[in-house]
DNA sequence: GTATTTAAAACTGTATACAATACTAAACAG
DNA sequence: CTGTTTAGTATTGTATACAGTTTTAAATAC
């Protein structure tokens, strides 16, 4: 099964746009894109238009696409919308008793285990968002993970700076957070989730402020595309 | 200012999308639909793709798009996170204290009035999330304003068939919602603001199936395209 | 040097063409 | 009659062309 140009293309502007491998406000070039990407402007234009629905990409008419900015606000808004469907979601476990998935997502903890310090920060976010997206899902409404996941991949680039110190703390909070549930402990479980995700506002502005760093000073650091081929490193003004 | 071709072909297959103007499942014909609308496949499709990523309609790869589906899961899903964001919205209003927005929100119920039973089925659910979405928006996190406004729109014709039930109460619970959170009471903001949009699992499939049956027997009542305006709502079973 | 005008170049918005794929229904076999 | 094969038709996926708009930069005026 030979995978569609616009699918192709739509996973590729999306890692770029997820990874601000592009600089936020940069406007994108349609024909030079395309060119890059192998595909035509039509497929490209259908995915950028997806992009442009998930918040991932802006476009204006006559002008064309954006990269997405990173505005402190907006991520505070998401931090916090990410909460409310988390805390939702343990009180909905909670409420419909523990389900045996809640076990999966045991056996997911230990399988995978603590960080040892050899990780890739990506793969430790990517290992986060995987262990609430799931324990999410437990909850049974699949509109909120969808909405979760949506909301991951706006903030993921932030998490990647913020995972840097973090690391350490990560797993064992889950591991803690998940007894609570399977303990039926509702309350201990929904002070846990809110120890682990709920941030300071300022905390989170710290992130940001280094977050923009990195995106514009970039010193090789997380912006690596290729060693070669220098997508979209192109500045403008 | 002339609009775009996607934007006018977007607003349009939205409303049908929305409005089940299509049946669930069914597939669009770009030929015959770009026809209809007076542009041609290219622009038909980016609209398409926009609202793919919105779940307003589906993809397949090779057999192209879809009407979304009324799948009665996803309402109750979508009707528990509407849920979820409201409380949160009226939990963070009551906090950060009553903005001065909210006095906007009065000024709007008291102009809106109560309904005398003379107004459209649809200008009432307008005037409803209208209230929802600007309630929410008082809580000043634009993403839980965003997702609201998606959520709503997916729901809007099961919602248009449940306010011909409960068109009499509607403003008043609007009305004390709004009162208590001016009051700086929370408890009982919170308490209304379930008792108003908090429904049962049953009660929702209940008008979920009435909305299928709006949909395929259709006499005319709500899926009217053109019309002169016949509102003859012949009421089966 | 700074601001304004203007002509050229670059880019986007949309239509159309065509190859590849999926669907339909007629013909056939059991 | 029911299921399978197959040729024909309809429809999608993508490339390309071109008109119209925006951007760039050179030329001019102050």
């Amino acid at each position: 099964m030979t995978a569609s140009s616009v699918n192709r293309v739509y996973e590729t502007v999306k890692d770029m746009s997820v990874g601000f491998e592009m600089r936020p406000g940069e406007r994108i070039n349609e024909v030079l894109l395309s060119e890059q990407l192998g595909a035509s402007r039509t497929p490209l234009r259908e995915a950028l238009n997806r992009l442009v629905a998930e918040n991932l990409l802006s476009f204006e008419r006559g002008r064309g696409f954006f990269c997405r900015d990173l505005n402190p606000q907006e991520i505070l808004d998401l931090y916090e919308l990410r909460r409310v469907i988390e805390e939702a979601a343990v009180r909905r476990i909670a409420e419909t008793g523990p389900a045996e998935r809640l076990a999966g997502l045991m056996q997911f903890l230990k399988e995978t285990g603590p960080d040892e310090g050899d990780r890739d920060v990506r793969e430790l976010v990517r290992l986060d968002e995987h262990f609430h997206e799931a324990l999410v899902d437990c909850a049974g409404n699949a509109e909120m993970t969808r909405t979760l996941r949506g909301l991951n991949e706006r903030i993921r680039f932030v998490r990647w700076i913020d995972m840097e110190n973090r690391r350490r703390e990560t797993q064992g909070e889950h591991l803690a957070l998940l007894q609570a549930l399977l303990d039926g402990n509702r309350d201990l479980a929904l002070q846990r989730l809110g120890g682990h995700i709920g941030k300071r506002q300022d905390q989170i502005m710290e992130v940001v402020r280094e977050s923009l760093a990195r995106i514009y000073l970039q010193p090789g650091s997380l912006n690596q595309k290729s060693g070669s081929g220098d997508l979209a490193t192109r500045e403008s003004k």
